[in-house]
Parts: structure tokens; sequence; C-alpha cells
RNA sequence: GGUCCGGUAGCUCAGCUGAAUAGAGCAGCAGCCUUCUAAGCUGCGGGUCAUAGGUUUGAAUCCUAUCCGGAUCACCA
């Protein structure tokens, strides 16, 4: 139990005891006391005095009595200040707790699958990825530490246009060039075809485009002639400017797009990908297995791993059966075209496509299948979704089907939806070339953590290798540390023309703290083994940390509770910020006794423990020198 | 237009299951390396918590409205 666990349970069989009130722990307020007061943790009294019929001053006087004469082991001291009761833990209280603090936790005996990256194979990762990658693994390790069984997966979207594209544009100019022969990583190779698609496809378009706005619509099939003239009657009618009107153009330039050459060339290759035809199939293998091999490099490098990978291409099919039954149970509807359908506008979202009226599945139809699969294979308690909150509403939609459907794995699902990352000029976006580059954002961190080695670090005795590995280490702490120390679900700002920081609230502040602790304890020849500490005169900043560390298993529960890990940064920046001024006052080596010099060195050993144990949660390596 | 999310110091963010005078980092200013790593430490300045009402003993936090920014409402994935 921790310590303030401890303190609620004691603040409530108190005041049953005192004043014959049933109370429980949960009704009991305890904060940290603020430093202008004396005292360790404060129990809040204002809720209680309605009920108890007291005023604030005379509950706490009484019930801090009560507490330091109950339980002189727990606490020391107390006082009251209008409705606060600060109480000061009792020193010898400390060790017990710490070392519950630092156990493993209890196993929960609940399975929770942790979906995150989700790449496409038509181009290589950015830096949305990373946040994305980051976050799911982070929040897998989070919840693993705090008991639970943790299945990571990853759903690979490795079918459809946008792969198409690029084999199209592969074809018509690589002269069969591989990775190899360009000397280019697998993933940005094919990228690079993709782009090269994107840009004859503008070219295409334009024109066309044009046509399209003067009224000619000769190139286009039935369907999308019967679309254009439509949308262009309500535009050359009405209104040129304004919201409608855009809109208007949008829609006849998609239209467009569609009936360019490239495109048509694309959705033949599609089809025939489809139907199997094998110089497609091949083709096809081909280029995501350079894809992977390039994803397979970053995946290693920035740490990301998968217990599961699913490949779209062996799950789109799934979910017709859901259909189905979703149809026999009265859930969907078929409307006269043959497709099928959903209302959701009871509770208050729209109707939604489940099978086009040619049988063939949707996005949201896919994901049905694969949630139904996934929970075959794993049953269970919670299914974590790590996707951008652009996709807020589809994941909505798919909970809501699930639920109508009455599978049992519905209420699991959890969408951890988080913000996108966005430059100082708005959202990254591919077509306008605005996109960091997750391979060359951490090359150029990697560069900057040299960089500033040269300049900070007194360590001459690294080798070439040692020294690459620090670097990585750095840079990718960095990195981490920047993209979880905000909470998950709001968007974030980088700023290309600024480098991430090395000082302050940042992963290299802490690891730096890790390695000055870490040098100290080599210095000391201390073992790795718990000692037990002797808190005879303890002094204000060695409690302090003392407290802090024993606050790491609630802090882990809390981050796991609410699947965000930049509860673990926070925690860990308070941490060594309370360390480094511990560090300043106190001399550890140097220390005035043997007894002070044994509980420093103690306090040295389980502050670098919390500090590893909170950054590997993130997924950040912590140097031993620096 | 409907729905959802956000607006806290010059900048980037904590705090949001209500509780003491709203906290960090960066940037600015002033100090601290003959002592365990100065990527550090200490101090100073900096706020109408978007706005207006409401609930409450108590509101940055809960409710309502308004303003501003964003996402979404595809037979794309």
């Amino acid at each position: 139990m921790s310590l303030v666990a401890r303190i609620k349970e004691v603040s409530a069989a108190a005041i049953s005891s005192l004043y014959g009130v049933a109370a429980s722990a949960d009704d009991i307020l305890v904060n940290q006391t603020k430093p202008e007061f004396e005292g360790d943790y404060t129990v809040v009294l204002f809720a209680l005095i309605k009920q108890l019929r007291k005023s604030p001053e005379a509950l706490g006087q009484e019930l801090g009595a009560y507490l330091t004469a109950q339980h002189p082991e727990l606490f020391a001291n107390f006082n009251v200040i209008k409705g606060f009761l600060n109480l000061s833990v009792a020193d010898a209280a400390l060790p017990g707790f710490l070392r519950n603090a630092l156990e493993p936790a209890a196993a929960t005996g609940k399975k929770v699958m942790v979906e995150y990256s989700s790449p496409n194979t038509n181009k290589p990762l950015h830096l949305g990825h990373l946040r994305n990658n980051f976050l799911g693994w982070s929040v897998a390790a989070i919840l693993e530490a705090a008991g639970n069984e943790v299945m990571k997966t990853c759903i690979v979207n490795d079918r459809g246009i946008h792969i198409c594209k690029s084999m199209i544009a592969w074809k018509k100019l690589a002269n069969g060039a591989t990775p190899q022969s360009s000397g280019m990583k697998g993933d940005h190779f094919v990228g690079h075809y993709y782009v090269q698609f994107e840009t004859e496809l503008k070219a295409q378009t334009e024109p066309l485009f044009e046509r399209l706005k003067n009224g000619k619509f000769d190139g286009l099939d039935d369907a999308q002639r019967t679309k254009a003239e439509a949308i262009y009657r309500n535009w050359a009618n009405g209104d040129r400017k304004g919201e409608a009107a855009q809109k208007a153009l949008d829609g006849l330039k998609e239209i467009a797009r569609a009936a360019t050459p490239v495109m048509k060339e694309a959705q033949g290759m599609l089809v025939d990908w489809e139907a199997g035809k094998p110089e497609v199939i091949d083709l096809w293998k081909q280029m995501n297995g350079w894809v992977y091999a390039g994803f397979d490099a970053t995946y290693q490098r920035i740490g990301s791993d998968f217990d599961k990978t699913y490949y779209e291409s062996q799950t789109y099919l799934l979910g017709r059966d859901l259909v189905n039954e979703g149809l026999e149970k009265g859930v969907f509807f078929r409307k006269d075209d043959g497709s099928v359908w959903i209302d959701l506008t009871a509770d208050g979202l729209d109707e939604k496509l489940v099978l086009r009226k040619d049988g063939t599945s949707v996005y949201i139809t896919q994901d049905m299948g694969l949630a139904q699969q996934k929970y075959e294979q794993f049953p269970y308690d919670q299914s974590i979704y790590v996707i951008a909150d652009e996709q807020n509403y589809h994941m909505k939609v798919l909970q809501l089907i699930l639920e109508k459907l009455g599978a049992p794995y519905a209420g699991g699902i959890h969408h951890l939806s988080y913000g996108m990352v966005e430059l100082p000029t708005g959202r990254m976006k591919s077509r306008e070339g605005t996109v960091v580059d997750a391979d060359d954002l951490v090359d150029e961190m990697v560069q900057v953590a040299e960089k500033e080695t040269r300049e900070h670090s007194k360590i001459e005795e690294f080798g070439e290798v040692e020294l690459k590995e620090l670097y990585e280490t750095i840079a990718l702490g960095a990195l981490k540390f920047f993209l979880l120390h905000v909470d998950p679900k709001k968007k974030m700002l980088f700023n290309p023309e600024e480098t991430i920081k090395f000082q302050g609230f940042t992963g290299p502040f802490i690891q730096y703290t890790y390695a000055r602790i870490r040098s100290i304890l080599r210095k000391a020849g201390a073992g790795t083994a718990a000692v037990e500490i002797s808190t005879e005169g303890l002094l204000r900043k060695e409690k302090d940390l003392l407290l802090l560390i024993e606050q790491y298993a609630e802090t882990v529960k809390g981050a796991a509770r609410d699947f965000n890990p930049s509860a673990m940064a926070n925690y860990a920046f308070t941490v060594a910020k309370t360390y480094n001024a511990f560090y300043a006052e106190h001399p550890v080596l140097q220390a005035e006794s043997e007894a002070k010099k044994a509980l420093r060195l103690e306090l040295c050993r389980q502050t670098a423990q919390v500090l590893r144990d909170s950054m590997a949660l993130l997924g950040i390596r912590v140097p031993e020198r620096m």
C-alpha cells in the first residue's frame, strides 16, 4: 500500500472511531503539502465538516491529535491551518513504504491489446508516426508495468490505391532500379515513386479541371459525368465565391483527378491486384518487401516492436460475415441499390455505409472484421487503438456498431486519440512537401547530440563505438521525451527551425542526472543490492527525495489508468530536479558521517533506479556517463 | 450548419475526478565550478487562467452562452 493510501485509510478509521460516522478512504482528500507550510501530506477537511458538524479548525485539531497519538509509527507531527490538516510523516516509516513502491506491481489478470504505428507501405515514416510509435510503445510498457498482460500489434496498410500509385510510377520511370542499385533505403525508394506519381497526377489533373470549370465533360465516364454536371450547374448558377463554391470546386477537382489517365491506370491495377493477377502481385510483393526492409531499420533504431503484425491484404475481406449477422439481427439495413447501411442518427451520428452495392467492404467493415479477429486470437479485456484524433468519428462509429452487434469485446475498445504534430505553418502535408521525415529527424538529432556532447562532456575515455551509441541514446532520449512529455490528446507544435532542447524539462536533463548519480556510485564502489537505511536525523532535501521515490508505483498506476506517458515524464523530471537540488547541497562521498554517507548512497541508488525505470517506460535509455 | 477537441506567463506546456497566495521549462536579469559531471544549482521579474453569467463554504477545474482556433460529418484508407 502506498503512503497516501495508508494516510487515507487511517484518517477514515479515525473519523469513524472519533465521531461514530462511517467513513471510507475514498472520502478523504489527501494532497501534497505546499512547500510554504510545514508538513508532507495534507488532509483537506472542508468536505467533511458539513457531515460532522464541526468547525474545520476543531476537526483538524482533533483528527491530528488522534492520528499522531494512535499512529506514532506513521506521523511525527501535525499542524492545522484553516481547513487543512498538515501531517509530517515519521521518518522511520519511510523505508517500509519505499520497499513497496519499488516492487513490481501485482498481476491484474487482465489482457490488453495495444495497436499502434499502423503505417502505409507507400511512403516512409514521418514525425506524426514517431509520436504514434512512441506513444503506443510507451503505453504498452506502462500497462505491462501496472501488471497487465499486453500484446502489441500493428496493422500494416499494405494494399489499396496508394500502393498502386507507387507501383505505376516505378513501372513507368524506374527502368528496373532497386533500392540497392540506387543506394536508397527501401521505404524512401518506394516513397520517391509515390511522389513522382502525385506530380504526374497533378500535371494531368490541371487541364482537365479547367475543362470541367468551363462545363466541358468529355473524357468522363457516365457516373463521373452525371456528378460533375450536377456540381457544375449549382456552381455556375450560384455564388462563385464562398464556402459552398469552394466545396463545389473541390468536388470538381476530385472528379478531374479520378478521370486522369494515370489515375485510371492505378485503379486498373488495383482491380488486377484484387483479381490476383500474377505480375501485379509479384511487383506488389517486391515493392512492399523493400518498404518493410526500410521500416525494420527505422523500427529497430527507434525501438518499436510488435508481438503480432496484421496485414490489411489478409484482413480486408473480413467483416462481411459481421455484415450478414447485422442484417439478420436488423442492426443493418439494405438500400434499394443493394448497399448496406446502419442508421446511427438516434445516437447523434449519421447513416453509415458498411457494404458497397457491389458487395465490397469499406474501411469500417474491415475494422469490424479485424476487431473480431483480434479478439478471437487474444481475448482481451481492453483493446487500445493508438490513432490520431482526426479519426475520432470513425472510432466512435466502429465502437457503436460493434456494441449494436452485441460483440462482447465492444466495451473494451478504447481509442487512444492523440493530437497531430503541427508545424508553425500548420499541418504537415505530403502534397506540399512539408512532411518532416522520421529518419532525417533522427539523423539530425544525433548530430545535435554529438555537438552538445563535444561542448559539455568531459569524458575522453569513450571509444568511437561507445560515443556513437551515446549520441543515439541522447538523441532519441531528447526526441522521445519531447514527443511524450505533453498530454497525448493535445496537438503539439514542432518547429524545425529550432532544434529540440537539451536543457530544462528534457530527456537529456534526466539522462544527465542519472549519469551523475552513476558516477558517484562507481566511485563509492557500492553494490547494487538494496541496503537497509537509517533515517536518523533526516534532512529536508533527503526526505523530499524519499517521499517522491515512494510515489513511483502510484505514478505508474495513474499513467496506466489514463493511458498517459506524460505522467511518467513529468514524474521523472520532478525526481531529477529534486535530486539535483539535493546534490547541490549535500555531499555524498564526503558526507558528515558514515551513517549519512550510507543513507545518501542508498538515496542515490534508489533515485537512479526510479529514473531508469521511469525512462524505460517511455522507451528511453539512460547512459552510464555523458 | 451538426458533433467533438482545444484557448493558462513573451514562447512551449503542467495543473482540469473542485480546496491554501495558479506551477515548470525556455527566453531575460543577477549570482554559483580549488569539493561527488555547471546538459547542473540558487535567486529576481513576468498571469483579468479567452469573455460573460451561474452552481458552491470554495471554480483555471463543474454548468450555460458567446468569441477565437482545429478536427470531423466520403460508396478514401
